[in-house]
DNA sequence: CCATATAGTACTAAAATAGTCCTATATGAG
DNA sequence: CTCATATAGGACTATTTTAGTACTATATGG
């Protein structure tokens, strides 16, 4: 299917509530009072979300969380990064040696290939976007394709 | 981690190996010496692809698998819909009435505009690129992206 | 100093996934 | 015609992942 986790998705339906006013401070439970997701839920996102400095936590009584960046310069991929880990489609993209088959697996260049395609895709769509949609955009990538011998690494991100 | 089952990871190995022998038959045995993936997965992940009609299938005495289509046309995204289904990010993308927060939702179609990036990306790659890798290749993609008001169905593919 | 709110960790239940096994059916060769 | 070979299809089980819960510690403002 892939697909995202239900996390995630919680994550966007948070952060595109907070996003709807960025200048207050949310406390989860008044996340919880909005959204509807369960207050444990919202509170396990938002911590993950703080991890990641996506979002920044104040602590004690009138606490709660802000957006760390504006909603125009937070994007997808970072969203799905803090709360899945590194974007690979394959475990043998993520990790080394766990695939008995690696020494003589000759696409594995060719995930990160697709990989990169999938990333730059996630990039590109920004939290602004789910915030406050225009009614179409258009937007044009250049996707560099990498190939056999040339994987990069730039798409892992420890979590 | 927005990733793909390990049958399609297997998949892509399957297809890869018989993507570089395009004329010759190949048996789900003979895949199996050549790729070292189990005997009984390759048998189910070639009958996932010869419904979706990725590969054509011959049965008796010296039967065996053929692409259905030449490796250029025979793209990622379609490889990873016969596994897994339509490739939609949430659930609620794809099926209508499991959550409660439906009707209040307001991201469900922003949550189509991702879908709609990934697919694209996804498309863009396809068997050949696998199969004989060039060097280096930029693949241009004007991204059409479809917000809230506009929400398309046709990322949604019956598996 | 106390009510309020986040931080961190450990645990449990449920769901999805991978992998296996068995039986039926079709086909080409001898 | 018959048999060895190969795919077709379905049911089943074990494993892993994920979601969700609970509890304790820590920080902060009034």
């Amino acid at each position: 299917m892939l697909r995202v986790s239900k996390l995630t998705d919680y994550a966007t339906v948070i952060l595109t509530h907070i996003g709807h006013q960025p200048s207050v401070i949310h406390a989860a439970t008044d996340i919880t009072k909005a959204t509807g997701v369960a207050l444990p839920t919202v509170s396990k996102v938002l911590k993950l979300l703080t991890k990641e400095a996506i979002l920044t936590s104040h602590r004690g009584s009138k606490g709660g969380y802000v957006l760390t960046k504006p909603p125009t310069e937070t994007n997808i991929a970072e969203i799905i990064m803090a709360i899945e880990g590194p974007i690979s489609m394959t475990e043998c993209s993520t990790d080394e040696g766990i695939c008995e088959q690696e020494s003589s697996c000759e696409i594995k260049g060719n995930w990160n290939l697709i990989n990169r395609a999938v990333y730059t895709a996630l990039e590109a769509v920004t939290l602004a976007d789910l915030v406050a949609p225009a009614n179409q955009q258009y937007v044009n990538i250049s996707l560099p394709v990498r190939l056999k011998g040339q994987v990069s690494n730039d798409l892992k991100v420890e979590s």
